[in-house]
DNA sequence: GCCCTAACCTGATTGC
DNA sequence: TGCAATCAGGTTAGGG
């Protein structure tokens, strides 16, 4: 399932191979992949060249000569590949680009999930209001210590579903969300507000940690995730918590433990994640 | 405004 | 073996 880590390695994928690529069709097997009027997204990304590859937490910034962006969201299991035009669309293939020079980039997806619109660009945050709410990117840069302190203190929330939640910090999927309390060592039903600075300030790091060393090994790869080369990423090699109930803890040797957080399966240590009031 | 839940969707897994 | 039920999960809409 494509977080951060994953749309960063495909959008790196992608700007090494489509920019320049000139839209000269456009096929649409799934029309249901283009939010809002399909034939005025044909119409808008026709006889436009690829400029830029962009991303904004977990969205997909395609830019295009014509003043317009598509912003392409791969939610669960949507990938990008680039074949050779005459290439057989895939059982799951919902959108063809193809391009002058003879390859088409292809938009595959298992579970018909992902979604893609076409925005003006510069208005994109108008277009695609879910955009103008993305909190701050993980990053030492985007996310300040004072900020989170300030952020978290707002909501009594379990602090897995706080870590969901784009609105709050851009970018952070179920995966990344258990790996980083399990190394901040949270509870992941702690109430978000009853976070110390102190603990917030390890969590903030481990964060930020974790998504620069994710996007390092080009992502993880638990289902079908795999970049626009059709490589799979290796951080699922690297795990701590994630898809380890019933192993044992790294650190202490618990059986690792499974419950729903939010409905969201969550795996964590039931001894050295401790409930509120931890402390580190 | 906050929080929770259902819905979207299909392949893989589990249970009978 | 085969069918049915369940699970996986990012985001949004709707309800309390």
């Amino acid at each position: 399932m494509p977080e951060l880590p994953e749309v960063e390695t495909v959008r790196r994928g992608l700007k090494k191979l489509i920019i320049g690529g000139h839209i000269v069709q456009v096929k649409l097997p799934y029309p249901k992949v283009i939010s809002g009027d399909s034939n005025a997204f044909i119409t808008g990304v026709m006889n436009a060249s690829f400029t830029a590859i962009d991303r904004r937490g977990k969205y997909l910034l395609l830019r295009l000569s014509n003043g317009h962006t598509i912003v392409s969201h791969l939610r669960m299991e949507g990938q990008y590949s680039v074949e050779p035009r005459e290439a057989t669309p895939h059982k799951h293939t919902e959108i063809i680009f193809e391009l002058s020079d003879n390859r088409a980039v292809f938009y595959n997806d298992t579970r018909r999930f992902g979604r893609m619109v076409l925005a003006t660009t510069g208005h994109e945050k108008i277009d695609v209001p879910s955009l103008a709410k993305l909190g701050p990117e993980p990053t030492a840069d985007d996310l300040s210590l004072d900020y989170m302190v300030t952020a978290f203190a707002k909501s009594k929330k379990p602090v897995k579903s706080f870590l969901l939640d784009q609105n709050q910090i851009a970018g952070i999927g179920n995966i990344y969300a258990d790996e980083v309390l399990w190394q901040s060592k949270i509870h992941p039903e702690t109430p978000t507000n009853s976070l110390s600075r102190t603990v917030l300030a390890v969590l903030r790091q481990n964060i930020i940690d974790e998504m620069a060393r994710a996007i390092k090994h080009h992502g993880t790869t638990v289902h079908s995730f795999s970049n626009v080369f059709g490589e799979v990423g290796q951080f699922q090699n690297e795990l701590q918590a994630y898809g380890r109930v019933g192993q044992p803890c790294l650190r202490c040797g618990t059986t690792m433990s499974k419950i729903k957080v939010g409905q969201r399966g969550t795996t964590f240590c039931p001894f050295c994640q401790l409930k509120p009031n931890s402390v580190i």
